[in-house]
DNA sequence: CCCTTGCTGTTGACACTGTCAACAGCTATA
DNA sequence: TATAGCTGTTGACAGTGTCAACAGCAAGGG
């Protein structure tokens, strides 16, 4: 049993997080749902911050996927670019309480690498495909690491943005989809 | 005594705040340093999170005024534009923790009109000096309401990515005012 | 003038929280 | 066989937000 202990207590903290929020993950509440002591999770994670790290990171992973899963491989690569924010958006809305825990908890880059590594995969990713598209598209004045940052901070601000229901009153920021595109665009001409 | 005790308990929340981040306000502290009972604060203030809903009203005035203070009333409005945004991410910059005070954390608009409005008043601000450059500007096809979505989310987004830390190892971010210029730039051609 | 009402403050209490120390039992290894 | 390490337990400590009950005081109406 103590070899399945680890990855059941993953995936109960997993459902908590679904259902309530992280707010509402507690070490004992987890303990109660996997009949456990409240102290034994200590056996399997130092304590709760590393606990919810580990889910991190196995969500930055996820992130990952759901960003080149709608690979039509389109012969314009601006195309692929704007599937990929597309995947990246669908994530947060589909899993908002896990970008939450993702992007605006401070994880300290010493203390959990595994974190600052997987977060960098993504960013990579975006770049990556970045930069084929501008080598594929007219020249701009756009250096290659210019219109990453300036994307990736684009639909990570828009995400947040969704998430922290700025939508209801901003209604500009209402329509994703559409802004994805003309932000592409912008960089693109 | 009692007039003053209100802005009293804003004063030393803010201290709280400035000093030791969000996560160190708590009620029996606050009651402390202001030499209160723990619940005394509850004559003033509904429950903790009004305490800190009252605070975010007040930074979002603060933002406001940030964002315009750089006047120097351009020639050309996209400078002031630029400018706006770097009085924007400035704000942030000095004050991470009520910035991630006002935005990661879910202000429900029925029960916090005055957040909402304080928010709404910033976005609207954007707007209007993107509408203004639009028009001085060479004519593109992004509309004014796009052009500020676009902005707005990448300004934030670009913060937010810097408060999380993002910038140690996603080191395209690292240069918020080139980035602003380039923003700008890719949406005014 | 008295008495009621409302404001501001108090302490006690309840139900939570994360985490440490001490201890027990099992298993595998020297 | 004895020891070490892993996994689990309970007790305890210090902290949290918030409610109920109560007390003093000021202002206002009868």
């Amino acid at each position: 049993m103590s070899s399945e202990t680890k990855p059941t207590l993953l995936r109960i903290t997993r459902e908590l997080i679904d259902g309530r929020g992280v707010g509402s993950v507690s070490m004992r509440r987890l303990g109660r749902h996997a009949e456990l002591s409240r102290t034994a999770i200590y056996r399997h994670f130092k304590n709760k911050e590393f606990l919810l790290a580990a889910i991190v990171v196995e969500n930055f992973d996820t992130l990952l996927m759901n960003m080149t899963k709608l690979e039509t491989i389109p012969a314009d690569s601006k195309d692929f670019l704007v599937n990929m924010l597309n995947g990246y958006y669908q994530f947060a809305m589909e899993n908002s309480e896990h970008y939450h825990l993702m992007f605006n908890t401070k994880w300290d880059n010493k203390t959990f690498p595994e974190i600052k590594d997987a977060a960098y995969a993504v960013y990579q990713r975006t770049s990556e495909y970045v930069a084929k598209a501008l080598r594929q598209s007219n020249p701009t004045n756009h250096t290659s690491k210019e219109a990453t940052a300036i994307i990736y901070a684009f639909i990570h601000g828009l995400v947040e943005l969704h998430l922290a229901g700025h939508t209801e009153t901003e209604k500009g920021l209402n329509n994703p989809k559409l802004l994805i595109e003309r932000m592409i665009d912008a960089i693109f001409g």
